[in-house]
DNA sequence: CGACTGCCTTGACGCGTATCAAGCATCAGC
DNA sequence: GCTGATGCTTGATACGCGTCAAGGCAGTCG
């Protein structure tokens, strides 16, 4: 299942990856999920040249840094992402995690300057796209206008769905909504949606449902013993995804 | 303080006003909150035919409902709203409160049907924006398209102070940087930033900061008895601006 | 004017999650 | 294969906020 990452990981050496022939988005096969999505044949074409470069990641290091000026957006090719806001006050919160075909970055155009750290949860691969080249762009071609105003549109629904689960949810509600969503995620990339490996710590999953540690780990022993999932350190399997749907949104199981 | 909404509110009788010689975004005051912030006065000048209708809404009356198909954007004239999601199993939040000069209904874009309920919590009056015209003039005005992005950027910056607020905040921090916000934003519109209206219930108010009305309410009296404000029902004064900011970001203030 | 209704306040109590603490599993490095 | 570091699990206890309940205040309608 994470064979591709596996294998990309091993032809890395250098960290940033200038040879734009080897970055197009026509033959890049996460066009369906990426800026491409729903985009017509000729206007991808005219999307290669936006690309500029691919950066390679190791786990651990950060793509964007709050404070960090703005420049481009990056999308995901390989690996995952947590995104980070640390507040005047000390707090630091994942609000967010990024995997293959999303895009990062959106935080700094309204500052010109990034507000969230962005840090590799494994090794991991980007495509950098310029940001003034890319309004540019949508100023010529209206299918990708279109587009990117869809994916910021989406990213702000998104993050409802995110305040919702943090504001009314119980903890066995915010961690079974977060099985749930991970897997279709996983789905959605041709992954198998029902085996699948965290690459997030139990504190990066309890920062980002609101939980402590060691809720999010007791939490998950209890879906175990409930045989809904199996889940012994990273590795979950999902015995009964739609019993785990039901803890997700107790009250449409009464219907 | 209120006065200007409230004269407004004399001039009604019609629900849609399609007199657009009264809509030019050139002369409204909100121009440095809305749309034209930060744009070139003759861009300005070619926003005017942008703006169809205006559309006045009285209390309780929405202006989106989920479902709804997405043609418009609607940038807030006079009054305020409440913006609400509804899940599949009937928990419903306030994910925001929108006062005049911010935009609603970027929801829609994604989809191109609104997934959020938007009420006016008072009389009110907003500028339609047909979304398609919008996108047309933003190929055209490149100062309009960059304020569009950065009104989306904010807008999930925003939404991410809000996680932050839900993920890791105690009740009383909750409360505090709430009433900090609505000060900010009264400051920003020229009302007095320490005594105001609130013009949602406990019960709003508890939904937004994930707490019960009753909690809200007990943190308020307890605010009183601290003399940070003075509340009495729906009437806020705030009496130690720096002492509620305290309360809202306390690790800071030991710094 | 009086009664109704919606909203707010306050108290008593209980539950769910945080906190504190100890021990176990896994993996990298030597 | 041992060792230390990091992350996970599990138990005991504490506390913040939710829940339930009663009463008060303000605006509205008859």
């Amino acid at each position: 299942m994470l064979a591709t990452t596996e294998i990309q990981q091993q032809n890395d050496a250098c960290n940033f990856a200038k040879d734009t022939n080897a970055v197009r988005c026509t033959n890049c096969n996460l066009r369906e999920l990426c800026l491409p999505q729903g985009m017509a044949q000729d206007d991808v074409l005219r999307l290669n040249g936006l690309v500029a470069t691919r950066r390679r990641l190791k786990r651990g290091e950060s793509l964007q840094r709050a404070g960090d000026p703005f420049r481009s957006l990056y999308a995901v090719r390989s690996g995952s992402f947590k995104t980070c806001i640390a507040t005047e006050d000390g707090r630091d919160q994942v609000t967010g995690f990024k995997m293959s075909g999303d895009l990062i970055g959106l935080d700094g155009i309204g500052t010109n300057a990034h507000i969230i750290d962005v840090i590799a949860l494994e090794d991991s691969e980007v495509c950098a796209i310029p940001f003034a080249r890319l309004e540019e762009s949508s100023r010529e071609i209206a299918g990708l206008q279109k587009q990117f105003h869809r994916i910021m549109s989406r990213e702000i629904v998104g993050e409802q769905g995110v305040m919702v689960l943090l504001g009314s949810m119980r903890a066995e509600e915010r961690v079974a909504t977060f099985l749930v969503s991970l897997s279709r995620r996983f789905r959605a990339r041709g992954y198998s949606p029902t085996e699948f490996h965290l690459r997030m710590t139990r504190e990066e999953i309890g920062s980002y449902l609101g939980l402590k540690l060691e809720t999010v780990s007791r939490v998950m022993s209890r879906f175990d013993d409930m045989k809904l999932i199996q889940i012994k350190q990273k590795h979950v399997v999902i015995l009964d995804p739609q019993g785990l749907k039901d803890v997700a949104a107790p009250a449409t199981s009464g219907l």
